[in-house]
DNA sequence: TCAAAAATGTTCGTTATTGCGCGTTTTATC
DNA sequence: GATAAAACGCGCAATAACGAACATTTTTGA
């Protein structure tokens, strides 16, 4: 089948922004919802979308649907804050991503980057940045985890312990209030932990929803981190320990005024 | 065929903005329609743009257009080489798939095969069985090519040392009559012998256009084979030899008569 | 300058795409 | 788990784009 024009562009905004509205594009394209969702039914035939409800999202293999759903959480958030991690990445720097829907935001974010080179164990990043020339990609052996397309294990390990980059962007499953980055997975915390220990400069990328939930494995401390972006300011405590460690904290605003209040509405379900 | 300078114009637009549209091209250049129908007509058929309703895309696809050449060539006789390798495949076994296009077919037919474990570095073979649950997938790490979804170089090398597994599945860019499997890339090389020392029983899967064409690396010999699967009746010096060898072969029959005449009219473009 | 060849314009029948109405399915909310 | 709203897919008619054939203009080479 071939793709016309429309079909053409929208396939670029799907890989670019990880999901599409219906509404939106009807809007962008100026043609009916009709001829959009035909768009995206074909797409989705052709197997270059998986078509969702209200629109659609760029493949990932994954069949997963808890990942879906993460994914699709604070979605907005994800995205405010790979924007403000991705700006801090110079153009011909290298750099290392771990697992997570954040990490794949930023993912997103670095498709306009030259000339870096990106290391990761998660499947995903790798078929984003595939549509940026301008990124070399070393995808790290290990286990692929169907879950969440996710590369493990000790060998996942032993591969990055052969890199030094630049910059080390990992996400968290939690947060505590101590200011310790928790996992649910034991062998994940030791990938997470080898990443941390090649790279020079060491970003944490986490929304507010992660902050004081349980989790039994410890990966590190905030203390070792030398940047956090999140979309909320920190709580006081925690705020004032960074300090103390020297970790910056970067609040990226998401909400419909750039300069002021934090937006409300936006729990996870 | 010679371009125009109108043509040379329309594809350098084409370039640069990601797609032409008939009628703002007709006006630019002060033309009618059905002229710049003509220009795109030729320059679709030679494979500079492609044509879409309204307008032609430039060929700069995510996805390497030789690659994609190189997956429908011979596509029935794949399958059905594929097929005939997978049925010798049991559950419960474990094995390597490398590069190629034939090897993903083989992927393809693995489908239904109960706990399997596949090591491969061949990204599209991994996004392939993902679908089947049956499945363990080691994914080898190394340095993404974007033309075909491969991992590749040193590292990959290392990661295949780390196994030992019932069955090697290997393509080869060229056999030539002695029996030699060639290749045209060095690091590719270097990664297939690592396959074949890794792999209890070692299957080459190739189909008859890769005989007798010249590629400037030597992968092994088919002595070193236990079995070829291939689409054709190989020639009887070369199916001597592998005789001699102890090298089996078994030619897959794909035309609609199953039992009898080898298939005459699909030679390859 | 002239004739042949190539490129372009014109017309028209054919095909592909789009928009609209309407019944059905999915999602959200209570 | 019932109900309303949104999203969806289907069939049909209108429209835009298409390609082929032929007329016309421009270019080329003797």
């Amino acid at each position: 089948m071939a793709l016309n024009i429309r079909q053409n562009e929208i396939v670029e905004i799907a890989r670019s922004e990880g999901r599409v509205v219906v509404e939106e594009l009807a809007q962008r394209f100026d043609v009916t919802l009709q001829t959009i969702r035909r768009d995206l039914t074909e797409l989705a035939e052709a197997g270059l979308l998986d078509r969702v409800h209200g629109g659609a999202v760029a493949r990932t293999g994954v069949v997963n649907i808890g990942y879906e759903q993460r994914r699709r959480m604070n979605e907005g958030a994800k995205t405010a804050i790979a924007k403000a991690c991705a700006a801090e990445i110079p153009d011909n720097s290298s750099l290392i991503l771990n697992l997570g829907t954040t990490t794949e935001a930023v993912a997103r974010e670095l498709l306009h980057h030259q000339n870096i080179t990106v290391v990761t164990n998660n499947m995903n990043v790798a078929n984003i940045l595939l549509a940026n020339p301008g990124c070399d990609i070393m995808v790290a052996g290990g286990a692929l985890r169907r879950s969440d397309g996710g590369l493990v294990g000790d060998l996942t390990t032993q591969f990055f312990e052969q890199f030094k980059v630049d910059f080390a962007i990992i996400g968290t499953s939690a947060l505590d209030h101590d200011g310790d980055l928790l996992d649910f997975d034991l062998v994940e915390v030791r990938v997470s932990r080898a990443i941390l220990r090649q790279a020079r400069r060491s970003f944490l990328v986490t929304d507010h929803s992660k902050l004081g939930r349980p989790a039994p494995a410890r990966i590190t401390s905030l203390s070792e981190i030398d940047t956090v972006f999140t979309d909320r300011p920190m709580p006081g405590d925690l705020a004032e320990k960074c300090r103390l460690w020297g970790t910056r904290i970067v609040t990226a605003q998401h909400g419909r005024l750039p300069g002021g209040q934090s937006p409300i509405a936006d729990r996870p379900a």
